[in-house]
DNA sequence: GATGAATGAGGATTCATTCAT
DNA sequence: AATGAATGAATCCTCATTCAT
């Protein structure tokens, strides 16, 4: 859970520069889109050569990324084991919406590249999926248990999804979908989403009766 | 001096036969993670020069891939104008399903890239919306008019995503994500969401009390 | 002294037109610097192939364009073979004021590339040499033989570099060099540049005496 | 990340010899009629990338050949000042003589290419052309005040026009225009025609008075 | 006489990476 | 820890030219 990763990661202040500027990079425009000459001149460093110093390569430093970006998304649903969803979901919205570039880096990391990549992705996120699991195994709504991964991906894909792709909710919204009020009606939509499909219903109908 | 005119499209063999290998290696890798070269080889040209001659550039033959791509999915949703939301994500379904570079693409041309390409993405998810919106302004639910944009496109994500982002699912699926069962599994739950979600449960309720 | 060449010249309203654009093209930016697209493109050809039915290829293009360019002076020179210096310059200022692509084209031809070229070029100008020779031994001035080259070779370059080298001589002329006043004070001045440097100025110092 | 400033101009020996082969080409073959290819291998390279340690790009390193090469050009008419036109004339040939690479490197770029390299070099000769007026401006000859730009740019094309073009001179020369006798003799005439030009004559009048 | 298509070679430039300093 | 220099391979794209239609 601390992460770890191939080097260790030293906490050099250029080494943790390096990865601001390429989480962005990366973020922006994916593995490919992106030259390490860029993410070392943004980095301030006057040749590529050193960035090699902290990195072994290009790809060594795009996992050195994207684990770094997936340790706080980690806690954050480490830390809301036994909660009730709606406050997990408050809080991945803090924090989806605080770092934006995040979404973006684990949405291209998904479906991107490597094997390996996708492997770091998915294993990080297994634990968000088991808190769903948790979470509806509690609820008493009548999805089906062959139904349950898809409901937790699904949720995932509300979640995360509207942060990876602001651009293109925004034809469709009133306010830019990054503004404040856009980021709180997502909230609401998605405690509400979550709701229904987690089986208040249920509550309703037995309210009905 | 050639071109292939920005819509016109004509429709030589070596053109269509060039944007589907393109179609293929851009679903896959993105924009930046293929090479005209790759894409001309893949396309039996002995040489790239000869792409040049059916395509501006590389950004142009992108484009053009995602407009043909988009079109049969803008197709289906045109068709299934004034019809019940069920019926038009079994299409959906059904075209993704047997189509399956087409949902990464677009979620590509969605994460990636320049305005003008997101622009043609979004203008053709455009008519999508507007179904949503009217299918929803149907159905007799508590949502209030803000929170419509959003259910509209948390139903994209939903529909979309799962196609766009197999890979992330497997981990937690019993069956590939991209196998029969599990595509019909999707089916199912995508319905029973949209009914939860959309309110139609509560006719169904009524129905069965 | 037709100008022949190696297909005759004939003279398809294409072909002409060709010939105009390319001497455009090679006068601003030599051979190396314009490329066959272009010159299709500018003659009104969809395609770079139908300019090969007019001449053998790009090299024979630059070739037909100077032999035609260089005609006209050859003309104007041999229609002055026993007239004085004077008049002979004044044509050569019309012609080539009137012709601005010309001068350039020709001082590049003799600047640039193959033997080939600089000959055609050096033996166009050969009868303007030989003018030159007969006009100074015409007159009563002290050049001796061996500088006689050099002098006539001055000329050349006193006329010729003006339309060739406008550009640079723009910072310090108070009208553009290609103004009808520039143009005509550097009319006046090549004339009383050849009087003095010919040796008329003996005649006009015997006169004043 | 390097590109070497503007102006700046570190002395690496690699920089140095890249400048000196690239002289050579693109004095001999123009801009576009050279290759980066070719300069790299000339300047012993195993690579063209390299090349682009030291120069931004091609242009760059076209530019920095210019302004290196009219560097000592700009150097013996700077240290002329207020001398007479023949010691003058006399240096300059001594110069281009030795460098036969830099008057066609001059010409051709007084002839091509953007108005920033014209500029560059209409820059360069500007004192040139100063010392041409002061020169007049101290003779007492007849030229009127609008002469005096022609003249000036008159003296240069007879100095700089001979060994730009040496090759269209050779049909007329006994002597290969290059070789040594060839180019005292063009000393001999120029400073003749200075003479004549800039008024001698009159010295020679009150002479003979 | 004109054109669409194709192609080998080469254009300039950038890639990620290494190595000596 | 950082940098200047170098490099092989690859990037996108244009070159001049040919050929079948």
């Amino acid at each position: 859970m601390s992460g770890g990763g191939d080097e260790a990661g030293q906490q050099t202040p250029t080494r943790n520069l390096i990865l601001d500027v390429a989480e962005k990079r990366f973020a922006e425009h994916g593995f490919a889109g992106v030259s390490v000459r860029q993410i070392a001149a943004d980095a301030g460093l006057k040749n590529q050569a050193s960035l090699y110093h902290h990195f072994k390569n290009k790809r060594a430093l795009y996992e050195a990324v994207i684990q770094r970006g997936m340790e706080p998304v980690i806690e954050v649903i480490a830390r809301s084991r036994n909660e009730p969803a709606g406050p997990v979901i408050d809080q991945l919205i803090d924090h989806l919406s605080e770092k934006p570039l995040l979404p973006r880096l684990i949405w291209r990391a998904g479906l991107d590249e490597s094997d390996e990549l996708r492997r770091i992705v998915a294993q990080s996120l297994r634990p968000l999926f088991d808190i769903g699991f948790d979470a509806i195994s509690r609820s008493e709504l009548e999805w089906e248990d062959e139904d349950l991964p898809h409901l937790v991906f699904g949720l995932f894909q509300l979640i995360f999804g509207y942060f990876a792709q602001l651009s293109l909710f925004e034809p469709i919204t009133p306010t830019p979908p990054d503004s404040r009020a856009a980021i709180e009606r997502q909230r609401r939509f998605l405690k509400k989403a979550n709701a229904r499909l987690m089986g208040r219903p249920r509550a309703e109908k037995s309210a009905a009766g």
